[in-house]
DNA sequence: AACGATGTCGGGAACGATTGCACAAATTTA
DNA sequence: TAAATTTGTGCAATCGTTCCCGACATCGTT
């Protein structure tokens, strides 16, 4: 069964001990320069790997870090996990990647999973049920390095980088106000996500610019995130049925807003209606309904969140001063 | 630093010794019913979670398994990692997952870096540009169990899980076929892929079954996946400047698919072609051009690989007999 | 009362790697 | 040439678990 060398099987065979071959092969220091070629050349030959349990067993480090997402089949997560392994694998580290599927049960089943696998980091975004941050408080009051992305908790200090959802919202709201719109339907996520209450800023600022007023009626949020078709179409339809029916929507995030797309041809309605809506899709130009869609840096808020981690990781000093990162998104007028 | 609770913790907060105290958590044998009580409720009360890399140091188990995929930005894959991952995370494994981005040397390095972290076994869909397999021959010789899934390895032996790409392919080409179409491209991935070798054969066939003769000039393999746009746009182009234009593609993968409509589009070409493709994307109803699309069971096959692997890796004997599992795909017809 | 059988528990050696300390050999210095 | 210093290497403890093996108390049996 698959017995990779270790370092007594280096030793023996050049007839040297283990403590030697282990400073022979990290730093120079201490040892002459014959043995150290000698051990590396060796080592190399038969590929040795060290142990990584026996490693992160002594030094307390398991060089991978965890990602909390929401979902991996979704065109914004998806992006930034390539921008998260990019940094990740350059660096040497490890990514374990989980999934709630906008559960809060599964969030916190999935943190500890994490914690007691014990990686050096989390790289987190919450799930759409998620109000109560205490799961990850703990952990991070435990001196747990974390950054958040996207879905952040406000009230855990540490990194957070996010997209300018405020303004992003604001210019999509503003397209569709300058395309001759004035009864703007906002259909988002759960309400107590960061970047809900971000988007809603800026569809409601951008009407009060313009001298609309805001109707709560026309604001309809997906408590699960989309996560289940049923949750879109009654909240498609209630906002459609009502009598005085809207002449746009404002969808507030990825999976929305290709589902509210469903919805109406499903439902054969809103033929008339103009619709834009966060999202990182490629495939927007194919659509037979034009979709002006907000498109965040999933890439780069990947890559330096990560960056952003494993300098909390790598730090000798306990950090105290955090950045909070905010983005600019691209709007694709369609 | 976050310390977390340890046997000997247990141990002397309890007065015991850390073997009764690990005795005691785990199965019953030689322990007083009385002090595994005690020792339970201790250890709940305090959250212990035994140290992995202890635990793995010790047993040559990490409980965690290593998938290996193209990307996870794409429908298929996505949703086999969600199958993959429900049958994990059920059995207490964790998942980690790397992507090769169709790239050979990245596959090589991801998979050595999956075995150096001591992977208990190994999900592999090969790359697209993976001709040379040794590198998986030499871990699976070595005793690591392994199961692959859609871009299977035909000259290692064990189990495979595939969707019936012959029989998806056929339907499809016969699909177009019966539109009355005779003049048939065939896009699809790279030549030595599984998956391209049977698309092929079911496309072939159902041209010969219907008395046409294939075009060799009406083939184009895109031989890094189409991970490259211009890949997919000079294929495409190739094929329809010939002088005896198709009138009809079918698409063997999914990124192709959604590449070939997005040139088509782009180029302005191509409006009277009708096209069938391989895809599991969720969002193809919504496109202006219908693509025909055969669906795998991407999240099955996902499912059925992780068991499969499972079983390898919870085998007590050495298995020698494997499967070679198929399952049909489905033709919907846009 | 003495014996073995049984049931509980602790001691301690692993697993593979790092690292402080000791110590021998080589080199320099007086 | 002897002492002092440097240089290179090995010993052994350690990280948190598991598990073999031995210790010992209790109990029933004769």
């Amino acid at each position: 069964m698959f017995e990779p060398p270790t370092l007594k099987d280096i030793a023996t065979a050049l007839g040297l001990s283990t403590s030697t071959v282990s400073r022979a092969l990290r730093d120079t220091y201490e040892i002459s320069s014959k043995t150290k070629k000698l051990v590396l050349e060796y080592a190399e030959k038969i590929n040795y790997q060290p142990n990584p349990s026996a490693l992160s067993l002594k030094v307390r480090r398991s060089k991978s870090i965890g990602v909390l997402v929401s979902e991996v089949a979704n065109y914004y997560f998806s992006q930034a996990i390539s921008g998260i392994e990019s940094i990740a694998y350059d660096r040497g580290y490890h990514v374990i990647i989980t999934q709630t599927h906008e559960s809060y049960d599964r969030e916190k089943i999935n943190i500890q999973h994490l914690a007691s696998r014990s990686v050096d980091g989390l790289l987190v975004s919450l799930s759409a049920e998620t109000a109560d941050t205490s799961h990850l408080r703990d952990l991070h009051d435990k001196g747990l390095p974390m950054v958040f992305f996207d879905r952040i908790a406000e009230d855990i200090n540490t990194h957070k980088i996010t997209a300018n959802n405020e303004q992003g919202a604001y210019d999509a709201t503003v397209h569709l106000i300058k395309s001759g719109k004035r009864k703007i339907a906002h259909l988002t996520n759960s309400g107590q996500l960061s970047i809900s209450i971000d988007r809603l800023k800026g569809y409601t600022r951008a009407l009060q610019e313009y001298g609309i007023t805001p109707n709560p009626n026309y604001i309809k949020h997906c408590n699960h995130g989309g996560m289940f078709y049923d949750e879109i179409e009654s909240a498609v339809a209630e906002v459609m049925n009502l009598k005085d029916t809207p002449d746009a929507i404002f969808v507030g995030s990825d999976r929305l807003s290709v589902g509210c797309l469903s919805v109406l041809k499903n439902l054969n309605i809103g033929q008339d209606l103009i619709i834009a809506g966060f999202s990182n899709a490629d495939v927007l130009d194919l659509f037979s309904y034009p979709l002006t869609s907000v498109r965040q840096p999933a890439f780069e808020i990947g890559q330096q969140a990560t960056e952003l981690l494993l300098q909390l990781i790598e730090s000798k000093h306990p950090v105290t001063e955090f950045e909070n990162r905010v983005i600019d998104t691209k709007l694709f007028v369609r």
